[in-house]
DNA sequence: GAAAGAAAGCTGTCATGACAGCTTGTGCGA
DNA sequence: TCGCACAAGCTGTCATGACAGCTTTCTTTC
């Protein structure tokens, strides 16, 4: 290994480490050069490639500095997935988000978030950000909290850790709330292209009545999906009202079966992921997101996310954030993958 | 200016112009330096930028050549923008992307197409494409085609143009066709969320039977438009269908007398854009999209594009799918600003 | 004719030395 | 105390020289 790669290494450790970001003034040259014991070009070449990644600012005449990016990096990145070990998807995304990130030289921190109800899980949720805020994160993916009435209020507490320190976040998955300005870029599928897909196929496959299942204070994703659904069903010609949106929560059993028998009786219930779909009675025709259920008895139309490729861009677009904080809000979806058969 | 700067800008033009394509191979250092009559060290700085860019790849022991980037680079971005001259909006557009593209170190190449109907542009951006192609752009940014029945297959046919030349593609504004997959990247508004803000807007107002009008064959983001609005009607508790929608060409009196008059008379029309809102009768309340008509005599609501972010974000997806066309194809959407008067 | 080996040429690395031009701090003089 | 000039220190730039290790090409030898 080259002299300026190992210097270049030992430098950009102690940059993470926080060494110099007590002033943000770099060591000089020459002392660098006595406390390496090399010549001022090796010194230069392993400063210059910290300069174009961004971590060094040299000022002619005055010296070289940390970056504004420098002074705040660690070199680690923190998850914050309250959905993580309650859902298939999550728990996927989420380590492929680790994988993303250690490839790309990044830390990931994926802390665990262990309670039984949604609430205390974003609960835990807001004291892991302040953790991580503590420990000083170089940037920090979210998934936002969703199911609850005072969603929004707790997912701007989780991010309300970050944003008075000004440490990037990105969104995965689905937005604060529904349709509001969040503000803070957003990584995920294009959930109305994927609804209309699927509304198309159902529409195609001759339903008259189609419904759309989703909890009370569903995320945007869902009402997303269930408006790509409606415009197929408009588009075919029908009606598209609140009589089709059944807000229903799944386990609850007498609910899910009031709200199956409601007039008129839908042919198909699209719901708002597999994992929901895959609850229902088998007497009912059902069709659903995600891709993930691995139930041979039971196949029904879905659409697949593309997980690494959403963690992929997720992990980019934090970089690309933390390099340029001035860059415009961005909603980043990718495609949806055709599969009208659940594996 | 110092002398590596100077025998950059050299070397940079050489490699734009082509100068060195033919096999790929750059000159030795040993070259460059009887070349420009300076030291080696002065000629690895300016080719140490070069590679950083990822213009060149050094192998040890071999030489130095160009990357595949390098190797169809010619510092050109072609703009195919067949409504540049008919919309205000595109005009802007256009302009923007120049300046965008100008200031990122660009040629811009902003062909005319002067025809006077969408069938002779879309005809004209064909054979612009083709010329783009020829004079090896090092990408492109496209403007789709709509309001034809064959649109997405004329969009398809300037497209090709770059396709088998492995020329990179940004779409702006909208998609090639409807929902569906094009594989290519997009820059525009976040139309389902416009059309959610202006719908809910409407219905707060007091709104009873909202109706949309967007001529037939309309491209995709006049889908998201209406989807948006009719998320907002059924959230209110209303029906949506296709009875709240007029396939008018505003053009067209006597079709849209005839559409304003259907039953149930609609008391607010949402148009799909401003442009076409101003051309409806004073007797019929409007609302529309993109925030650009200046009429002091008729203010009506509107939701704006931030058109400057949406055109710096094109140019820099472009670059980034230059260099990376690995990346998945990403659909980007920025965020609507809410004006509800026109100015 | 083929294989082995030598030579040439290339990039990557590293050292020493030097000057220009800038910033910052110090010290002197008013 | 204020202002100015100077010196010190820093980065940016550029030159010369050298060697390691690799690839390519030519030459020699079998």
């Amino acid at each position: 290994m080259p002299k300026h790669r190992r210097i270049y290494a030992a430098l950009r450790h102690d940059i993470l480490t926080g060494k110099y970001s007590t002033d943000g003034k770099f060591p000089s040259e020459g002392m660098l050069i006595r406390r390496f014991g090399v010549s001022r070009i090796t010194i230069r070449r392993a400063m210059d490639d910290l300069k174009n990644e961004g971590f060094l600012e040299g000022r002619s005449g005055s010296g070289t500095y940390l970056s504004a990016l420098a002074r705040h990096a660690t070199g680690m990145i923190g998850l914050v997935i309250p959905d993580y070990s309650s859902s298939r998807f999550f728990w996927r995304l989420g380590d492929e988000l680790v994988q993303a990130g250690k490839s790309a030289g990044y830390t990931m921190l994926l802390g665990s978030l262990p309670g039984d109800t949604p609430a205390a899980r974003a609960h835990e949720a807001i004291s892991l950000a302040t953790e991580y805020a503590r420990r000083k994160v170089a940037g920090v993916i979210i998934e936002p909290v969703e199911l609850m009435p005072n969603s929004a209020d707790l997912t701007h507490e989780i991010i309300a850790s970050f944003k008075h320190l000004h440490i990037p976040v990105v969104l995965i998955d689905r937005d604060i709330a529904p349709f509001e300005r969040s503000g803070y870029d957003l990584v995920g599928l294009d959930n109305l292209k994927a609804g209309l897909m699927l509304g198309r196929h159902l529409v195609a496959g001759g339903a008259k009545h189609i419904a759309f299942l989703m909890p009370q204070h569903s995320a945007s994703t869902n009402l997303q999906r269930m408006l790509g659904v409606a415009g197929a069903v408009i588009e075919g010609g029908q009606n598209w009202s609140n009589r089709n949106i059944l807000y229903v929560n799944a386990d609850d059993q007498t609910a899910l079966k009031k709200a199956l028998s409601s007039k008129p009786r839908p042919d198909v219930v699209v719901c708002h992921n597999d994992q929901t779909a895959a609850k229902l009675p088998r007497s009912v025709k059902v069709a659903g997101f995600d891709g993930l259920i691995d139930d041979a008895k039971r196949k029904f139309p879905t659409i697949c996310q593309p997980i690494r490729q959403i963690a992929e861009t997720a992990i980019n677009t934090l970089l690309e954030r933390i390099k340029r904080p001035e860059l415009p809000p961005r909603q980043i979806l990718l495609e949806p993958n055709v599969v009208y058969a659940s594996r």
